[in-house]
DNA sequence: GATGAATGAGGCTTCATTCAT
DNA sequence: TATGAATGAAGCCTCATTCAT
């Protein structure tokens, strides 16, 4: 695409990338919310299937992710509201969704905001550290052993 | 400080956040390395002994930790390097220490790595956090509920 | 010429002077050395012809010459090496020309070198006060007198 | 000396350079002047002895030719036009001989002007190769054959 | 007189955006 | 729609000069 073309269908680089933001945020928060919601599954594996689910949207647009999870962090103030906005949504939805499992006692837990925080954040660690490999491996293959750890 | 006087003491601005990076790694390393190490200690309050001693670093120092974990973020390519292979290296710190629990019998995890990621990633998780939060809570205060997680 | 457009067409200030300068560099060394192989001229002629041609040649690129000759000097180290390898190019052409006029029993003069040194620096010094005056004279009409000097 | 006894001495960089480009000019300028008016010499000696006495002049001071000759070029527009203003105090000296000469039917030139650019450029590009030079042969042992050119 | 840390205007360059075609 | 040359604000850095000691 030329560059004048870009600026006909965008209104600028970040109303591009916020669009693609809302877009992707707004599906992993789906999938998250479907994973609690999933009938008669037990706790474990209705997180399993949310972590997985978040894989496999990711495993088939490693460029996108590129962009959405490197190349778009630090871009400059405005944007990164909304990068963290983002971020904290998806936190909210982990959270709740741990919340659930507590109050059905399936799962035990001191905090659960920090639980939230601690899966969050180890997913995202692991899907970083497949948007850097030279040979990515099939990142839907670290969903088990992910699940194993908690 | 002056534009000039800036230039004065660092040769550009990646000489200061190379230097400012370099000392915080090996600092964190350290304290990973220590961990392991910390003598008649069961694995898990070796593990846990290395997350307060992160947190304890971060406490005190949470605007140097703000650049260096959120304004350091994709400054420039060369930069950028220099900040992955610094968090590669705390990986394959926490990763050995992984390595010595399991082999000890102390944990029991299907993968050593994924599992290094999944406890780096919440650590760094929950750090990021307390750095975006208006009023921070005592970050240390985290490390409890985190340790009760894994 | 917008700033942005400078940099659109050249690499940097240097690249657009190097190539200007390569350019010239290499028409005035042709006219020099095409001087020297001018068929049954004797050396005079064959001199004044060299010096003919250079002056024609800056005498159409009078603000060409006053960027390359006046404002390119002391521009920067790595540029400055250009051009004095470009003027020691020059002096050498000349002083070949002066050789072979010598061997051929044309001129008699102690030492070559310095005789090559002499004309180019009376040369470019003609160049140099033209290049100054406010109303210029016509630089070709400097040839004859210049030529008799020698 | 340091940075700040300097502007406790001199105005400013340009202040010390005039100052030195003053001195060194009129000392040139004495001695092209008392070329002309050296008594009963031919006018070839009398110019022989002009260019000698600057050469002299120049052989024990090379660092500070190259700063004045080849550092303070190009330096800034109000030092640059005391520059150009010296060196045409010296070809109008240069000249002001050259005519006595010419009267005294010592020389005979079609253009005397011409006549004064040609030996002052000479000589000055005689002393730039000097000034260029790794391991500079003697200046003086060049007045001979710069002489015998003319 | 003497020092060198501190200052900031100005230079070179980049890059997101606009505009003429 | 489509193009890519043109724009200029803003970033990084240098260096002549000043100032506190």
């Amino acid at each position: 695409m030329s560059v004048g073309l870009f600026y006909f269908y965008f209104k600028n680089k970040e109303d591009l990338l916020e669009n693609l933001y809302d877009e992707i945020t707004s599906m992993i928060l789906g999938a998250i919310e479907r994973g609690a919601s999933s009938g008669d599954l037990g706790s474990m594996e209705k997180g399993c299937n949310v972590v997985v689910t978040i894989f496999v949207f990711f495993q088939t647009r490693r460029e996108l992710a590129k962009v959405m999870l490197i190349e778009a962090v630090g871009l400059n103030p405005r944007f990164e509201q909304k990068r963290i906005e983002g971020l904290k949504k998806l936190l909210i939805g982990t959270e709740q969704n741990l919340e659930a499992f507590q109050k059905s006692g399936h799962i035990n837990v001191p905090d659960v905001k920090v639980a939230a925080m601690a899966i969050h954040g180890a997913t995202y660690q692991i899907i970083m550290n497949w948007l850097y490999e030279e040979t990515p491996v099939n990142l839907t293959d670290l969903a088990y052993p992910l699940a194993q750890v908690s």
